[in-house]
DNA sequence: GTGAAAGCGCTAACAA
DNA sequence: TTGTTAGCGCTTTCAC
């Protein structure tokens, strides 16, 4: 085989040894400059360096990954969607990645598809990946019994339990519940007697973990828990929900799962001629960038996307790195509040026995947005 | 060199050579069951899958590289948000490249990266990519006259012409004039005397191209262009530019560059006794998952996302496996637009002398959402 | 239809 | 501080 010239009939990409050949070294030397190992001198270093840059020398990575045994990527699993949560956490593991010098590999998992989430691991594992990331694993259809996953590198689970087995497994964001919490108590603390839930699809353990928290508290302050409404994170579904929860009096404030269905939940309320936050009081949960400019403005719940995908990464990397090491400690990540203006006291009601002020747990000051001059938004 | 042993201690992964050897056949044998080449016994192709299935055997996709000198696997630079617009465009090329069987390496150019677009494109290749895909690329600092990249590989330009330089440069999904150009007609088929626009951040070529659409589109109907007032896609962006619209009388009809801005507008307008649709119009662009349930349910003009990077992807996977043969013809996206309640003729104003009745261009049914039921969205 | 031999471009181990 | 020698696990070429 003559050495296969580039598409174009040019010349052949150049390799470490004709950068060898250009600078007088050996061709272990162009590597040791190229991985930045010790024991090279100034001038050596340059003289390579110099060499590379003229001929335009580019590290094979097939050539490394082969003879190192390690592939400098990483693979992430994602549910192939918009949806404002995942994608965002997409975007702070590519960012906390990049920094690392590692490569991304992704791969989807679509609702529906039959291999799932197993499919996508196993498509990672034949491409080579040093790790894996598995971004809000949802349940999959397991007839008989549990599907469980068996991996042979490091895996890092963002928003849910593991659902895999493998040398290392490592936890992130999964702190759903405390957030769920404060939303309902906020609720309660404006003197609400207590708090409908309209969740997520239950398949997600990132709506069973808000339905958890939000149940929780309502146990924990002795109040009614109600029937539970089901959507699937749409704001279609939220509407439909609407429709539903509108024609119950009883109702007077709804914590939502998400922005998205909170904001079809306002509209059915509305069109029903309940007004909010006046008749029914609406918390949703993400903090969409449109949720300060929706009509209420919404009360909602933000969530830590960018440190929950870094904090991850980087314990994920050391596992890599270390693999007989300790695993980093995972930290709880802060638990916010953003209370503008779907949330009130209940109209026509006494306050509870002991009826509390509504804390604004919020750090980012409770209802000056939208802010008068409007200024480009910090977070997308 | 032992043979390296995995990480747990366990045995080492399977080669080709060993299921070579358990099936009884040469290891270019098991290579050839592999690639799904002709010439190999249905006898034989048996043998080896079972033996590769007893052994667990998976192909190491670097020393297959390394031999082959191809990667299949693409890369794409994407901005890095969470913004509707590019977030739907890369799941979209995802699903598109996964069908393929191509890998999907990923990496984010942040606005305000310093190496941008040249770095993300340079850090693919050091990867080894057989393709490129560059999501709505922006304009960089160019202190010193344009950056022309030059790349070795196909490269796909979604949204936007091509500031690249490669043996193959795609384009596709860079017809969003044509989209601005239906916003803008229905307007003044509504019988607006003229139409306003809040354009995105003019560095993105989607921002300038929807806003010559416009532009074109008064010109040609004779009527006045206004002043342009630009935002930076964000609801806050939105807002603030409300409150100046707001302040001026003439403005009655809107058009916004997405329909983030086209929310936070609405409310700065309401929040100003500016009734909308009753005052002022307005139309979005995007048609995001929550756009039928704000309010008021905004009209707007949906983006064909999974049509381009479909198309995208198929046409630079063929210049990829023929670098030879012509490049397969793009085809035009298609126009839609979504009428809901946000847009109506104007309050007390005469229609222009050939006011024409708003003829709804929809595909998808004029007003009728929110649907009475609100089913599950079918997009997200 | 199948096999043997020769690399792909790099890193690892050891020697100098 | 630098060089030499072996592979990494596959595909390619060519022979049978």
């Amino acid at each position: 085989m003559t050495r296969g010239t580039g598409r174009g009939g040019s010349s052949a990409a150049p390799r470490s040894v004709d950068v060898a050949r250009l600078a007088g070294v050996s061709q272990k030397t162009v590597s040791r400059v190229f991985n930045d190992e010790q024991y090279v001198s100034a001038d050596v270093r340059r003289r390579v360096l110099e060499a590379a840059e003229t001929l335009g020398y580019r590290r094979n990575n097939a050539a490394r990954a082969l003879a190192s045994g390690r592939t400098r990527s990483i693979g992430v699993v994602t549910l192939g969607t918009a949806l404002y949560g995942p994608a965002t956490l997409l975007m702070g593991v590519e960012r906390a990645v990049r920094d690392t010098g590692y490569a991304l590999r992704v791969v989807n998992t679509m609702e529906g598809d039959p291999a799932g989430i197993a499919g996508a691991v196993d498509s990672l594992l034949d491409q080579g990946v040093d790790g894996i990331v598995i971004s809000e694993p949802i349940d999959e259809q397991t007839d008989d019994g549990e599907v469980v996953l068996r991996v042979d590198v490091p895996v890092l689970v963002l928003g849910a339990p593991s659902p895999v087995e493998a040398p290392m497994v490592l936890t992130a964001g999964d702190g759903a519940d405390q957030m769920a919490r404060a939303a309902t108590e906020h609720l309660l603390a404006l003197g609400h007697m207590t708090v409908h839930h309209l969740a997520g699809p239950l398949r997600w353990y990132a709506a069973r973990d808000r339905l958890e928290g939000w149940r929780r508290t309502l146990t924990a302050h002795g109040r009614d828990v109600p029937q539970v409404v089901e959507g699937d994170w749409s704001a279609a579904s939220g509407y439909a929900a609407g429709r539903a929860l509108a024609a119950d009096g009883d109702v007077t404030a709804v914590f939502a799962a998400n922005d998205d269905m909170a904001i079809g939940l306002i509209r059915a309320l509305t069109e029903a001629g309940r007004r909010v936050p006046e008749d029914v009081s609406v918390v949703g949960f993400d903090d969409i960038p449109v949720a300060a400019y929706v009509s209420p403005p919404l009360t909602t719940v933000p969530q830590p996307f960018d440190a929950v995908s870094q904090e991850g990464l980087k314990r994920l990397l050391h596992a890599i790195e270390n693999p007989d090491a300790e695993p980093l400690p995972a930290s709880d990540p802060p638990v916010d509040l953003v209370v503008r203006t779907s949330t009130a006291p209940p109209a026509h009601r006494t306050t509870p026995a002991r009826g509390r002020r509504p804390a604004s747990r919020s750090r980012r000051g409770t209802s000056s947005e939208p802010l008068p001059n409007g200024g480009p938004s910090t977070r997308h």
